[in-house]
DNA sequence: GTGAAAGCGCTAACAT
DNA sequence: ATGTTAGCGCTTTCAC
């Protein structure tokens, strides 16, 4: 294996020279880099990513925690970080958590991200107690995309308004009986989104002066299938039903539209339905919603922590993204 | 930063000792790697990976190669692949060339994939001539999960049979006019699913008789406003226009279903529609597919590789993963 | 602008 | 079962 110091016996230099020139470091005399270019590619010299971590202390490697990777909103925020880095030498590493169920190891603090990677971007998702304890204890840039999570910056949509706009669209429409399809469930006190999107939900409809009946509040897990499944529910609800649900992601009003179309439910005559994302489905299917972009999100985010890494102190820091109500033909006035 | 030498020195052991220990390695009495368990927990010593690997050779990490991350058969897949690395202490490192378009660099050979990893992952992908020869000059465990690679082990399920059994199920249905849209694009000759997918189709086609007008063949990409787009073009198609449409893959078999929808064509009364690939909307909405399990196979493929790196020679071979025809509400015998 | 040399913190022989 | 020690292949002062 052809290491520094062949470089530099060939290229007549010594080994801190050779470092300096592969590196693009200055104090070389452009003469000695392109030479030492030269004979290195000539070798065929590939510098040892570990010795240089080692030496440097820097492992020139971003990890990305998230609770899920085949799903909307995490696979079009890791394209994004992959994009941002790509080309400018930094690599990516994929932690994930499993769901939140399963049993995980606490691990912010432990081995697998300490000492392996330069920085760390974390999707929003279901976070311990203990867990934002270890992630506030982390000594390293930090950003997280998606959700807050209390004490850490952030980049993402507002949530809350996002909520507010859609459920408005709906009121201004004329609709007085809306259901929710949401994901919170109790047991995730950490997991900000479902909440706030709920709130902003409820606020829209009480400070319209309507009604939420609880019995039109249904459950998902944030799936197609989990939307699919609650439609079946709200179908068996009492008349009069809702004349509208608004669904917490897309994906849940995804399945909604799916399984009302079986049961031959005309939307949005029958019923309007809308959600919160900008899935690429939605467009194809006429789904109202509240768009934004995850991918864009976490280039941002990426973007702050290479500039963090790279000196400059602060870049890391909270930011809204873009956000924007599409309105499309998933929503109507109420027949009624 | 405490390091090994502390935790040898606070045991009273040598640092080999608590290398061992740590590690899990034998030759170590019980009582001894409970001490210095003890004290390493103690002391909050956490291992430099970067030491670790520039002595032992060995990173721990497993790359993957993938083309997308943000699309259904290649989010399922690495899912799996950080599915089977969690909890063995191997990292999964994600490297992307950009899509086929894009100017990439040739990184099999170089740095990026070089000593920074064990063992290879590659997701099927565009690939040119002299990418191939690089993965053939890597030195490492290397699986492709998907289409195959000439020269390569690969896991995955037959297209090519997929394929056919799909176009078969349309014939046995008393199809007798089938459109095609296929993701096959002339400069693509080294992404062979697409190509792979179409044979079948053809074959199925001709073997059973059948005659199949180039006019109804579509293209697409992939993607589900690929699919939106080559339904609209297909509306344009001269009467009698084809009784049903082979789609190379789910995600464009929803966009046809949406925008036939859109128009009112009934499906499956007046249009047959089917996909490959068993994407979780196909089931919402009553597709008709050929299911597959992209998470199951990078997780096969993933172990061939751990268990390749322990030392079983041999374990990366290639496999046929499972595949399964799944009749849902998306077909029906043409009504002419 | 360039070189010499001392680490970086482990692992792996080999010795005991 | 445990200790000794020589690296692993770079980076980084500090001299020159």
């Amino acid at each position: 294996m052809v290491g520094i110091e062949d470089v530099a016996a060939a290229a007549g230099v010594s080994t801190a020279t050779v470092s300096r020139a592969i590196r693009g470091l200055p104090r070389v005399s452009p003469r000695t880099r392109a030479k030492i270019l030269a004979t290195a590619k000539e070798l065929g010299y590939v510098p040892s990513s570990a010795a240089s971590r080692l030496a440097s202390g820097k492992t020139h490697t971003i990890g990305v925690l998230a609770p899920y990777v085949d799903r909307w909103f995490f696979g079009k925020a890791i394209a994004g970080v992959d994009r941002e880095l790509h080309g400018r030498g930094y690599n990516l590493s994929l932690f994930n958590l499993g769901g939140r169920t399963q049993p995980r190891e606490r691990l912010f603090s432990k081995a697998m991200v300490q000492k392996q990677i330069d920085a760390l971007l974390l999707l929003c998702m279901y976070l311990h107690e203990e867990e934002i304890d270890d992630l506030h204890a982390i000594d390293m840039p930090l950003v997280v995309v998606g959700g807050p999570v209390p004490g850490l910056s952030n980049v993402g949509i507002d949530d809350y308004q996002a909520a507010r706009t859609i459920t408005e669209h709906l009121i201004e429409l004329g609709h007085r009986h809306i259901a929710l399809l949401h994901g919170q469930d109790d047991s995730d006190l950490n997991f900000s989104v479902p909440r706030i999107r709920v709130e902003g939900f409820h606020d829209a409809v009480h400070q319209s002066g309507l009604e939420f009946d609880p019995d039109t509040a249904l459950f998902g897990n944030f799936t197609v299938e989990s939307g699919v499944e609650a439609m079946r529910r709200f179908l068996e609800l009492p008349a009069p039903r809702p004349t509208a649900i608004v669904c917490a992601s897309d994906e849940m009003a995804l399945g909604v539209l799916f399984e009302a179309r079986r049961h031959g439910i005309r939307i949005p005559e029958e019923l309007s339905v809308v959600g919160i994302d900008g899935h690429e489905m939605g467009a194809a299917v006429g789904l109202t919603t509240v768009w934004q972009d995850p991918t864009a999100q976490a280039r941002r985010g990426t973007q702050m922590l290479l500039a963090e890494l790279g000196g400059d102190e602060g870049a890391v820091h909270p930011e809204k993204a873009e956000q924007r109500l599409i309105v499309r033909e998933s929503t109507a006035p109420p027949r009624r």
